[in-house]
DNA sequence: CCGTAAATGTCGTCG
DNA sequence: CGACGACGTTTACGG
């Protein structure tokens, strides 16, 4: 990892144009030859970048000014200008263990899979990410009365994840052996828009108690 | 901004819990607050962050491992534990011009506005960004034949696309005075599973040719 | 390698 | 401030 602090300007030519006039900026080169251009502000997205794999160029234009023309095999290009460099440290910092993730939709729906009973007194659960030609239902679920349901699953329900749950009962429904299959849109957090378009489709909104539905795996929950 | 290379563990605490092992590391202060972890390789996401705006505080734990403790408004957490620091610099970069674009999907609707032939002889614009309550219809046309159409521009056309303009044309068609109302699908590129969405639902597809389109403003295109 | 869905998405814009 | 759509989305996961 090499990093620069320099005043600079950058061109990106690619699936669009870019340009960044001259300040200030960190620059990192990363040891898989990424290139992030970064300011004193913002968020984790650099201004400008180009991911690995790509190559990097260094030269000098005709005054004597730093040129580096990172390139990609898609001939993408980014074009640093370094017209004066202010730090430039280098470390090899080795491999990275990786980040440990807990609390994503995987398991989200993981543990609703065991507490079934959560939508429902008597439901069931008949499987998880039950195939369709058009992508898996997350769950597909039994009712008290027999009817069957399908179940998507959300960390965030927003208008995408009910057209989506609407496709999946659009094709559940044309199997006799299923039909009439029943939706319910489950998420932790459920934008009115989408309740608004799932209730209005007939799907049932579910709001998730993750701490909850964690907690009730919890032995200690038993005690009660 | 202020940049570490250091041997660290991180623990994020928020949406999500995550945990990074014991490893090297580039972790960014930017004047702004923002705080990243960067590792060697991987693209322009931080393995962990801190979005602006947040608190930094620094301490140490019982054994004497400075432990930096990131938080915000919303009290996610971030808690970096700084082992062994390899280097340490601080800059003052100061405001960024800002990045100047262009080739996205504005620019793109624009250049269709003026160029609405190239759909079909004789169509003619009625209004671009036409409102609806669900949001704007990117162009409004009137095709050769009076027919009112409906067309969504997008670089890239997926099957959100398709599903967005399915809902203007629902909505569109309960207007008597616009009704019947056909719809366009117009993008640089259409994924074959949101053309054949596209196509069942009585929906044209259009292939946008970017540079066709911006040559057609170029005045060296009308001395042939 | 293509295609789809998820993301601590982030970022602008508009109400 | 919330809702919504675009993004050089990136990234992970299946066929």
């Amino acid at each position: 990892m090499r990093i620069l602090v320099a005043r600079c300007t950058v061109e990106y030519a690619g699936r669009l144009t870019a340009r960044l006039p001259e300040a200030n900026r960190v620059i990192m080169v990363k040891a898989d030859g990424a290139v992030l251009v970064h300011a004193d502000g913002g968020s984790y997205k650099p201004l400008n970048w180009m991911s690995a794999p790509c190559s990097l160029l260094a030269s000098h234009d005709e005054s004597g000014v730093i040129v580096w023309t990172v390139s990609n095999k898609a001939a993408e290009t980014l074009e640093i200008r370094i017209l004066e460099v202010l730090a430039d440290v280098e470390h090899d910092l080795g491999p990275d263990p990786g980040l440990v993730k807990d609390g994503v939709e995987a398991h989200l729906q993981e543990l609703l899979a065991l507490h079934v009973h959560t939508l429902g007194a008597g439901w069931s659960l008949i499987r998880r990410e039950h195939p369709t030609p058009i992508g898996p239902v997350d769950l597909l679920c039994r009712d008290a009365n027999g009817t069957t349901v399908a179940v998507e699953v959300k960390r965030r329900g927003e208008i995408d994840g009910v057209e989506q749950l609407t496709r999946y009962l659009d094709l559940l429904n044309r199997d006799a052996l299923l039909a009439p299959v029943r939706g319910v849109f489950a998420a932790q957090q459920i934008r009115p828009q989408a309740r608004t378009l799932a209730e209005d489709r007939g799907i049932r909104c579910v709001v998730l108690d993750y701490e909850a539905l964690r907690g009730a795996d919890d032995p200690s929950w038993r005690l009660f």
